[in-house]
DNA sequence: GATGAATGAGCGTTCATTCAT
DNA sequence: CATGAATGAACGCTCATTCAT
């Protein structure tokens, strides 16, 4: 008994190992681009294994989805509900906590939109625009809706509102490269733009400023 | 003499034929999921040829890049140097022009972007970051700066605003599933949200709004 | 555990197999003219086996020469150091042995001038004169130096003679149809001079004749 | 007329200019390993003017077999039929004009042998042993017979002999990797051995004394 | 559960050759 | 005569997957 435990968990412990080896090979080098003998070497297992664990390569890109799916709801759903914060006060908060996640979750969040540009797997794409993307789009447009209703924003097109925050820090997200060159590359020996804290809050302070300006009412 | 020129266009024709036809490929598929037989069926066109037109498939991407860069070039600026318009004029004819352009050159944009988010090839990366991509995003900024400079703009991050148009653009490109999911899909048999007028000028007004009312002064 | 074993044995065959199968091609058409599809058919193994095995079609190549290397050494060497014997007889042994030896292994031999022939691949061409053919050259030229300081030999060229001796071998080895040409068809149907007696020992006594007399000094 | 003539010029000149930078290619990457692409290139032709001259690349070989065994007859001939030479100053003329002549058209020889060595093709081959490689050992080893009959030479292995003078040639030529190794490197930049006269002479020599040593009667 | 061996399909590329002009 | 374009076959190789143990 203890050893099918201690089997199972090395087990996990593995399939873990090799989703989170696979998401960084996938957003770095795309599903088509990255082999399972790659994955299998990186992770440091047989070859075999991956087929024997996920069935196929497409079924451990699944894997990797529903993994991070599961891993990820809920954290923007709980400030909707607090009120005792006002309409700004919780958009203000949902830009910064959104900031902090994709940048800290960029490589899943690459190899999500990776599926989403290509076209092949339609029931993949629906699955990840439905249990994924979608919810949180729609969380954040319903709480702009709300906050029009309730007279604290202008009638602004939410759903679209939504779509430029994600949108400006996909852009962002985008290729470090491109990052980098239009944020400005510092002399750094193999500066990540993305773990600078300076990049993160610039971004987030250019949000606030624009989202919050263009929801919020002025005062006259 | 006429038949000469009659050949010759043909071989241009059928380079261009294999651009186009490998664009939409390449940018539904992505490169590694692109094979140059589908490329050459989807093309009708000999295998072998892509190799003794293009070189290689690698030279074909590149290829691709260029006849769409030598395109598309020079819109913007021509605007930019219009000294009847104001600034804010000027922006709010850019953001109608590049909605337009992105959402006509969708397949070639979504390749861009596919090759941007796969590290694989970074010299290919820089070139399409430093001549395709760049130059636009820097144009839109430099003249957002000079709005400011010249009291008309509000003193904002001009760099992350533009990053913010495109970013909102690309947003809504990504994937027609998700755009319908978002935009609300029409009860249309193989509806297309992009060639949709609708939603483009929904698009279209929901960033003049965002865009110019961050950017111009309100009046006291 | 048998069966391990077995296994074993099993998959080191397949190895030796493909390896005995692609000396014979590579012989008779050449490193270039021989593709690992032939291989492969002729080895009864699956196409993708060879390079499962060896890497690729020049790693082959390479794990024929060392096979046939470690094969092949000290046969001379041995001989050298029998003190028993004047250096006319180890002479005579060596050019017996020699002879022998050719015949016996002339797809090889052929494969190893066949790839000296042809310039391609630099480094393997010096692998091949470093570890195979220049020890022996070394070890029998070394040999009649000794004779030489011994008294024993004339004042010849020693690198030279080797030379002869080698080159005479390899003549007759070039081609059956020369060979037949030169020493006479027999009426034998799909009559293979190499495998015949006499021939080897028509060359065998010639060399003796011709190089022994070459070497050893005339009484008066 | 003369438009013709001139025309007929250009094209034998053209040709022959394929032959001679075709035998250099075929000579050094064999014919296997040359792409007539490469041929075309390195003679600034057009690719389909070779097929068009010669029909195909294999007939490229053969008409450069052709075109060398015209060239390369009746050297020897002359020489055997001059009276007032002793057998073994014809002996030693020969081997002298041998090694010159092998020297300077070794990459015609070894293409020869190349083909020799490749089991492809047999009536190539047979025209080459027949047409190009007995003719010369015939008149050497009839020349040989001759001496015998007259007295004047040892009763050698004729045939065998003939071997051995071409063979030890043979192997010098093999490659030039393998001659400096032999013979000796010099510490000249990119040396060629086969350009050297010391290393030429040295062969001559060698075979001068061994051969002539072995067929001329020692005088009591 | 784990793994080396094996498979068949497909990859990008290059080949010798032929065609149309 | 000469040539760019085109062709179909084959190249070496790698792929995702399966199998036997």
């Amino acid at each position: 008994m203890l050893y099918q435990i201690h089997f199972s968990d090395m087990s996990t412990d593995k399939k873990e190992h090799i989703i989170l080896t696979a998401i960084n090979l996938f957003a770095t080098k795309g599903f088509e681009g990255t082999s399972i003998r790659e994955i299998a070497a990186a992770a440091n297992v047989n070859l075999a294994m991956i087929n024997y664990y996920f069935g196929s390569k497409e079924k451990l890109f699944e894997s990797i989805i529903d993994y991070k799916a599961t891993y990820s709801r809920g954290a923007i759903a709980d400030l909707v509900n607090d009120t005792t914060l006002s309409y700004q006060q919780k958009i203000s908060q949902i830009i910064d906590g959104y900031v902090d996640r994709l940048f800290s979750n960029r490589n899943f969040h690459r190899l999500l939109y990776h599926e989403l540009v290509t076209n092949t797997r339609p029931e993949l794409q629906l699955n990840i625009v439905n249990n994924i993307i979608y919810p949180n789009t729609r969380t954040i447009s319903a709480l702009i809706d709300d906050g029009i209703k309730a007279g604290e924003f202008n009638q602004v097109d939410a759903k679209l509102t939504t779509v430029s925050l994600v949108g400006t820090i996909n852009q962002i997200l985008l290729s470090s490269g491109y990052c980098s060159k239009i944020l400005g590359n510092k002399d750094v020996p193999n500066y990540d733009p993305y773990e600078d804290e300076e990049v993160k809050n610039r971004v987030k302070s250019h949000l606030q400023n624009m989202i919050c300006g263009y929801l919020v009412k002025k005062q006259a």
